[in-house]
DNA sequence: CGAATAAAAAAGAACGTTCATTCTTTTTTA
DNA sequence: TAAAAAAGAATGAACGTTCTTTTTTATTCG
């Protein structure tokens, strides 16, 4: 139990000294030396809770894909209207990328590299389908844009990734970005 | 001038080459030698055109984005209305990220990786002012909502990177995204 | 309960490879 | 024929991974 237990906190400590290293130095900056003297455990140990370094990213990139989703759709209460639903869940999201900050950067720069398997990215993926299926019994009551998912995520959702890197980067003062007007912004995208 | 020429020619190689080998393997996976191979040049003749390999990554950023602006503002007729102004600048963009596509997914992995000087990026960002002074003149005009240039520029330019990504790995059929009417998204996040 | 012992986990050194970069020599150019 | 450009071999360092040894853990039996 015990032991399981620090098995566990081991194996955790891994992924964050990988998340760590990849947001400050890309995932070449990350090598398996550096991980494991992050995580204070010997580079071969690192192999006894992963087949190599390729699982070690995919498993990291899963981990806080589900992570993510989870706080997405924290609370949701499916009773409301379409809009106030997709509110909670913008805003959700909101907190996500503005407080986890680490974990957010982790999954932009994941977003776009071909270092994480597609195979692992599809799987990240399902995890939104209850948004997708939001947006579809909007389109169905004629309140949301008949456009792609694709389209919807990406002018509602990926436009927080650029904003939160900004932030974080402080290109721009923290006041910059009022969360209301920005989810304005947002829902007139998609609204019909 | 034939010499001057030719020396030209392969200093474009050699950022060509690079961007290829990122765009399919990452950062590390553009190793010097790699480059140079796919180059067809001696690796120490990639240290007679770049400094390092730190320069060479910046150049071709450099580079890439420059040519991304340029194209933005290809055509570009001042004298018109701030919509029509955007709309031209808009599909200007949207016609590079989908015609373009090598340059467009190199830049969209350097928008989000630590490897990029943060120096080099702030230059890159210089070029866009004319669209910034637009936006400056449609919220003069009462047409664009007074949000930071950074919000706009998230809801209507950054989605395309998305859904360009999305489209080049096929995620989505290339008839899913109809361009007029992501404009009207774009603009619609936007507009009063 | 506590010593003996087998098994699992972890460590550190070591492996061959590849890395970015430089040195020396050869080829091309003016 | 002098200088510039390019090549290829060579450098030490760092890489991902594995091998061997030590330490820790769990179990068995006096």
């Amino acid at each position: 139990m015990l032991k399981l237990q620090k098995s566990k906190d081991k194996k955790q400590a891994l992924l964050k000294a990988t998340l760590l290293l990849v947001n400050d130095a890309g995932f070449q900056g990350a090598s398996m030396a550096k991980v494991a003297k992050v995580a204070n455990v010997s580079p071969a140990t690192i192999y006894l809770y992963f087949e190599n370094k390729q699982d070690l990213i995919n498993q990291l990139y899963l981990n806080v894909k589900e992570e993510f989703s989870k706080s997405a759709f924290n609370g949701i209460d499916m009773a409301q209207p379409v809009k106030k639903i997709f509110e909670q869940i913008w805003f959700n999201i909101a907190d996500f990328k503005f407080n986890e900050v680490e974990e957010a950067q982790f999954l932009s720069q994941c977003d776009n590299t071909p270092l994480v398997d597609e195979e692992c990215r599809a799987e990240g993926l399902n995890h939104l389908q209850p948004l997708l299926d939001l947006w579809l019994r909007g389109q169905e009551e004629g309140i949301i844009k008949p456009l792609s998912p694709y389209v919807l995520y990406a002018f509602t959702i990926y436009p927080m990734a650029f904003l939160m890197n900004k932030q974080t980067k402080s290109h721009c003062p923290s006041d910059t970005i009022k969360l209301k007007e920005t989810f304005q912004a947002a829902w007139d995208s998609i609204k019909v």
